[in-house]
DNA sequence: AATCCACAGGAAGCCCGGGAAC
DNA sequence: GTTCCCGGGCTTCCTGTGGATT
């Protein structure tokens, strides 16, 4: 039920599997694939699908399959390898890493760090071009490269054909932001976006068959309720039809049931992990946020919790600078208090929304959106603001 | 109709840490 | 090691504004 299982087979992506596949077979004729540019969101099985094909490739002409520290070598046929090389770039995310891996899958040692690039690009370069072959090179999270501002790599990348005497490279880009696409050079973009494929989400009919499929192999005979499915299909539905989310919902679903001793999985353990995956989402963002952002939060909760409703900005100011006075944390600007206002309402963790109060002003007004019990336990768990875990507001401020 | 509050939120620039280049 | 550059967090300064009140 995990996300790095992959299934062999991979219901309602048989379109778009087929779609690679007609992009990829060249390379048993022994010529090179065009580059491909592939957008869906996330859990719409991208990933699955090109390692999928990839994998098949392999199988079949021969070459290795890198991915992470795995590497898989296969023997080879009558044309050339076909090396697959997986990468996901939220961590391999500037020239050098992405260049110096790529190095090092193909045989070369270069330090993490102390080159300059270009000498990277030599070692990749040369190792590349020693013998006849195809390098496919998957860039999943693409868009996480030039969010950094260096899309020059993926402009050699898409050309470096030309240069190249035995070797080919053919590049396949994974975005989840469409948008994306807009950002980049138009030479890169005509080049990478040759071929595009485009994985819609699942709808709940979809994912019903996908959870199926799966419990076919996880889950003994009966040991669903009848209508557990089609919740997990529902909510994850809801949620632009991540099929991950399908997974994850029903793996703990089941988690739970067993604990319980349960004889079978029930609708009400779907729905009890549906609440914790939200809270748990909602608990791992603000446990990890920066202090001062803690620090604004325990000031909407102090307000809210003296009776306060219609909170401005400017009260949530003034509370803010006593709680950071009497905790020593540095006191910012209201301009700055204002944008990490902002930032936690992106988080979903309270709403502001701007208003209005004629003669007296314009500001935005702030509630939460998590529960009080809740936050303060978590924030209270954040040894820099201990000190004012039992402060008392003075008096003004009770009265709203 | 004019006024004016209490901010919103843009622009420019400072500081600092980290990584690349030399 | 040193220098350079970049981005993020932050401050300073600023102009803009919806609508109750005058």
């Amino acid at each position: 039920m995990r996300h790095s299982y992959s299934p062999k087979i991979l219901p309602h992506r048989e379109k778009e599997i087929e779609e690679l596949a007609r992009i990829l077979v060249s390379a048993i004729k022994g010529e090179t694939p065009s580059n491909v540019f592939v957008y869906g969101k996330t859990g719409t099985g991208k990933t699955a699908v090109i390692t999928h094909v990839g994998r098949a490739l392999v199988r079949k002409v021969g070459g290795k399959i890198f991915s992470g520290q795995n590497a898989e070598q296969h023997h080879l046929g009558k044309t050339n390898p076909v090396f697959f090389i997986y990468m996901n770039c939220e961590m391999i995310d500037t020239q050098y890493r992405l260049l110096s891996k790529l190095a090092e899958y193909l045989g070369q040692s270069v330090p993490l760090t102390g080159w300059p690039t270009d000498k990277v690009y030599e070692m990749f370069f040369s190792a590349l071009d020693d013998s006849e072959k195809l390098v496919i090179v998957v860039l999943d999270e693409i868009d996480k490269l030039l969010r950094k501002g260096s899309d020059d790599i993926l402009y050699s990348l898409t050309r470096i054909n030309s240069d190249l005497k035995k070797a080919k490279v053919s590049v396949i880009g994974i975005s989840n932001d469409l948008n994306f696409i807009d950002f980049l050079d138009p030479r890169v973009r005509s080049s990478l976006g040759e071929e595009e494929i485009i994985f819609a989400p699942y709808d709940a009919l979809q994912l019903i068959d996908i959870l199926n499929q799966r419990v076919s192999e996880a889950f003994a005979e009966g040991s669903l309720e009848e209508d557990v499915i089609p919740l997990c299909a529902a909510f994850a539905a809801q949620e632009h039809g991540d099929a991950r989310r399908a997974l994850d919902l029903l793996r703990m679903a089941a988690e739970l049931a067993e604990r319980e001793n349960s004889l079978r999985v029930r609708t009400k353990h779907v729905k009890i992990s549906k609440e914790k995956i939200e809270t748990d989402r909602v608990v791992e963002v603000i446990k990890t946020l920066p202090t001062q952002s803690k620090l604004v939060l325990y000031s909407v909760l102090f307000l809210e919790k003296y009776g306060m409703t219609n909170i401005t900005t400017g009260e949530t100011y003034n509370t803010y600078r006593e709680l950071a006075r009497k905790s020593s944390i540095d006191i910012l600007t209201q301009r700055r208090v204002s944008d990490l206002i902002s930032e936690l309402d992106m988080l979903g963790i309270l709403n502001s929304a701007v208003i209005s109060k004629g003669r007296y002003g314009r500001s935005k007004e702030i509630k939460l959106a998590t529960p009080h019990v809740y936050l303060k336990k978590i924030l209270d768990d954040d040894a820099r603001l201990s000190r004012i875990a039992n402060y008392v507001p003075p008096m003004q401020h009770r009265l709203g």
